[in-house]
DNA sequence: TCCAGCTAGTAAAACGTTACACTAGAGCCG
DNA sequence: CGGCTCTAGTGTAACGTTTTACTAGCTGGA
């Protein structure tokens, strides 16, 4: 391994020269700065992170915690802050929660352990780790916001009101909600700003409340089983609407003939199921890498305080809805 | 933050004890080390993991690199190995390579600067970033191997043979194959596992290679329109036989019942499409325990060489293959 | 009684950086 | 020429661990 020491010798400064050089301080001659650089070139020197972790209590690494990875959403997520954090020179760490609060918290801790400059963190549910709270540094959170912590996600709002607006057009006026767990307020929006669009309109013939791991429970089911005369479903997100799309099959229902389905995410399975799902897109590179941005302000001492960013959202128009004719 | 001279100032012992208790090295007597132990606690220390890696030389740190987190059959892979280098004590860094080889080179370049311990690599293509090679320490590959390195991954032969077994006793006997690319060893054994199981009996009427990733050729397209007599469908994987499935339907061609698919990986998209996939289901969460395992015995000094942990797959049937009834 | 051998513990030197406090020399002005 | 201010550079002390070499004190056997 070659260290500043080899590359001082070689050029014959100090290693204090060489330091300077190497992290674009003033106070070195055109002339060593060149010849350092290139020795430095030459002899592939590779600064010792952990040693520059030690006097900078700076690691140059992100923590990045997600709920479930086997969710595609959040490959998609992790995908773009990956990307970003990259490009930035920063490495991230994933830690995949599993659904498991307590593999959540495990997870910070050993982050932590490992002195991440930020983390990144998508929650699970409303129940924080207290003792880690304290001890956490920068934190941004993705895709689920919860006060008090700087955020960064999409207009769930908006995107319900979108699917709302899309309903009446196309004719529904009575729909049944498969909502996300609305202890999260990325599914509460979702829901509200669909139902509060146009609440003299649109009728809720019924409402479940599911995962959104896209497992329904046996009283979802049930409502699919029932329908009570709804003509659209409106699902808290893609992996529940394909979900259901699959049981009304099952049951023999006819998707979008006999009932219409939306999602929300627009992942890509949405344009491989039959029929391909029509959903609100995300625009989950952006979301990624202004995530990473606003850890980055905060990590440099900027204070962010619990400042949103927040993305509009895009109606996906595929298969899924089919208009519905007024009796 | 707290650190072993704190501990050593507060129980009124060297620092040189606190660390021997810390890590559990003799010549220390039993009272000592519960007393530092209880104030170890009391003070909620945490070892400086930049410190440790300066003098070991070790981080605890794994690095992962992924061709393509958009593939799910890669997120799966993926928390398997998280959780199980969680579980023990090490963090795992993701990187994705997004298809582009100046990518993963890139991340490979990032990993060994933060000096992991060891890396996980499924790599992209033949072709490697020689000037790492050197470098990289400790490397096990997972899901495709290549020669020289050490590698887990599932037995495709069988893979191919079981699909073949099957093809056969559901009385396919001219087959069209949608391999994936050759140049890779684990597209290459599958599609040779299920040709040369049954030379006489089955018949390859055409051939051709596509990417994993599911975006078909303008020559696969062609393939499938024209069908040449073909009753089944052999994809490299999952996303291959889905999109194919996809590009059948908007042909107007019916899956099952005018030809039938297979795919391979058993991702969980298999089950929620229609019709669901027949496939070979590979041990994923083994593969990368084991992936793990064997990374942290080539660490740990043992030289495994190229050794290879090959793990049996496992025919899944479901709705894509029907019967053929022969001439 | 003496010494070998053990136990429990300590002092201090690394590891590779960064950053602070210096200094030698040059240039400039009055 | 004295004294001031720059520039270019150096020496060295941290950072928090681990580890090596060492020591004081005790035990027990001959």
């Amino acid at each position: 391994m070659v260290t500043v020491k080899d590359i001082a010798a070689a050029v014959g400064v100090s290693i204090a020269t060489v330091s300077n050089v190497l992290n674009e301080r003033p106070n070195v001659g055109a002339a060593t700065r060149r010849k350092v650089l290139e020795v430095a070139r030459r002899l592939g020197y590779r600064p010792n992170r952990a040693a520059q972790a030690m006097r900078t209590g700076r690691t140059r690494t992100l923590g990045l915690v997600l709920p479930d990875l086997t969710n595609p959403f959040f490959p998609e997520l992790a995908q773009a802050v990956e990307n970003k954090a990259r490009s930035l020179g920063l490495v991230v760490c994933l830690i995949d929660s599993q659904g498991s609060v307590h593999s959540e918290s495990d997870g910070f801790s050993l982050l932590l352990q490992h002195a991440v400059d930020g983390i990144i963190w998508c929650p699970l549910g409303p129940r924080l780790p207290v003792s880690l709270k304290k001890l956490a540094g920068p934190t941004v959170l993705i895709d689920r916001p919860r006060p008090g912590y700087a955020a960064v996600h999409s207009d769930y709002e908006m995107g319900g009101r979108l699917l709302a607006e899309y309903a009446l057009r196309m004719g529904h006026r009575r729909v049944g909600l498969l909502s996300g767990p609305q202890q999260l307020e990325s599914a509460r929006q979702r829901r509200d700003g669909f139902a509060k669009a146009f609440p003299g309109d649109i009728q809720i013939a019924w409402e479940v409340s599911v995962p959104f791991d896209g497992n329904l429970t046996a009283e979802a089911v049930e409502a699919l089983e029932r329908r009570r005369k709804a003509t659209l479903i409106v699902a808290g997100n893609d992996l529940i609407a394909i979900s259901a799309m699959r049981c009304l099959s099952s049951l023999g229902v006819a998707v979008p003939d006999e009932i219409s389905v939306t999602g929300f995410d627009n992942i890509r399975w949405t344009d491989l199921v039959t029929p391909r799902l029509t959903t609100i897109a995300q625009p989950v590179g952006a979301i990624g890498a202004r995530a990473v941005e606003l850890l980055l302000e905060q990590i440099a001492g900027k204070n962010v305080g619990s400042a949103r960013t927040v993305f509009d959202v895009e109606l996906i128009e595929r298969d899924s809805v089919k208009p519905h004719r007024a009796k």
